[in-house]
DNA sequence: GAATCTTCTTCGCATTTGGCAAGAAATCAA
DNA sequence: TTGATTTCTTGCCAAATGCGAAGAAGATTC
């Protein structure tokens, strides 16, 4: 697959999506980034470092992982473009890491480091204000997260995930699927079957 | 119980657990914040409404919960003091909140509006640096909390809240906690009776 | 193209969990 | 105190999930 040489235009669409606001300002925050690209299995981040950037999925899907004490490893999140990719708790609290982040396929990346982060936060009112949005969404996906899996089924979770991010079965292995919605390969390929047969 | 009226000091302290910073600058922030009690089973947030306040915990417990499609309440948070409450997505984003907070107990609250909230953060660099961590902090708990849901089994989610938070058991219904790990009582009172054989 | 590796499904069986119901124990209210 | 309500535990059985292994299908590498 090749990956086209392309302008900032759409982190500028996606920041507008998040934040709205005028598109010269959205543009002088989109411009911070730099394009980066990654091969298949390549890690953005591991385990233990400290995270010193901040990342803008363009094109490409994204994985974090850790493992557990049996050296098993668990899934905990899959990135779909676009979207914005950040260990916020290392990031922002300058503490090591517990997760991988590694791309599941080719990716396209805009990534801005740390301290160019914090600058501008300091800088620029909307940057900061952006900047304050994403931490306000990150939250928001993680409880929405967490109380679906309190409280749905796993084939609820599944037809869920089916529902708003078809495009990951397109390109992620159901193994890391079945991690990320919190059961093994096995019992998702059972809840597959059961749910096509029902449809 | 009686709660006596206090100073602002618990405030001070959790800020500067929080964020640390100098007395005076704690000091200044936890003063715009109001005391407030609630009696057991009291309201502080309904679903469907807009959250117009930011809380903090003093003493007392709180839960937050919701009815799934059959009509069956479910927790996914216990707040114990001292700690923040929030309804992060509710209050900044000014949208309808989905959760209801609800007393488990007689309470002590220090509360500030949402206007004033944002009017000092917008004047006090000390303050919206102390509102971003609590964004950050919500965020990592929120993570950790997931994983664990992901990865660990309900005996494993027990021991360790068992483990970090002790006290609930003491003042919250095992029905609401076993909720809050996302099992059923009857699973719970299963899982106590196998864990006290083991010690 | 052939060999290798990964992914996905399926089977059988053990374990965990849920749902319902009953009853004991504790708490609350009059 | 007394009666009512809530909380907690337990038993029984059904359903869901995990585990290990095996094999088919697909993808990758040389």
């Amino acid at each position: 697959m090749h990956i086209p040489e392309q302008s900032h235009s759409a982190v500028v669409a996606f920041i507008q999506s998040m934040m709205p606001m005028p598109v010269d300002k959205a543009s002088i925050i989109a411009a911070q980034f730099e394009r980066k690209t990654l091969v298949k299995h390549e890690f953005v981040l591991q385990e233990g470092k400290v995270c010193n950037e901040s990342y803008f999925l363009e094109s490409g899907y994204i994985r974090a992982f850790a493992f557990d004490p049996d050296g098993n490893d668990v899934t905990f999140n899959i990135f779909s473009p676009p979207s914005f990719v950040n260990d916020i708790s290392s990031l922002f609290r300058r503490v090591p890491t517990k997760e991988n982040l590694q791309a599941l396929t080719e990716c396209a990346l805009w990534t801005i480091p740390y301290e160019r982060l914090q600058a501008n936060f300091h800088a620029m009112p909307e940057f900061r204000e952006f900047g304050r949005m994403m931490l306000i969404m990150s939250n928001t996906n993680l409880k929405d997260r967490m109380i679906s899996m309190i409280r749905d089924t796993a084939e609820e979770r599944y037809a869920a995930l089916l529902h708003t991010k078809p495009d990951i079965f397109q390109h992620v292995p159901l193994k890391i699927i079945a991690s990320y919605l919190g059961i093994t390969d096995t019992s998702l390929s059972r809840i597959r079957r059961e749910f096509a047969q029902k449809s």
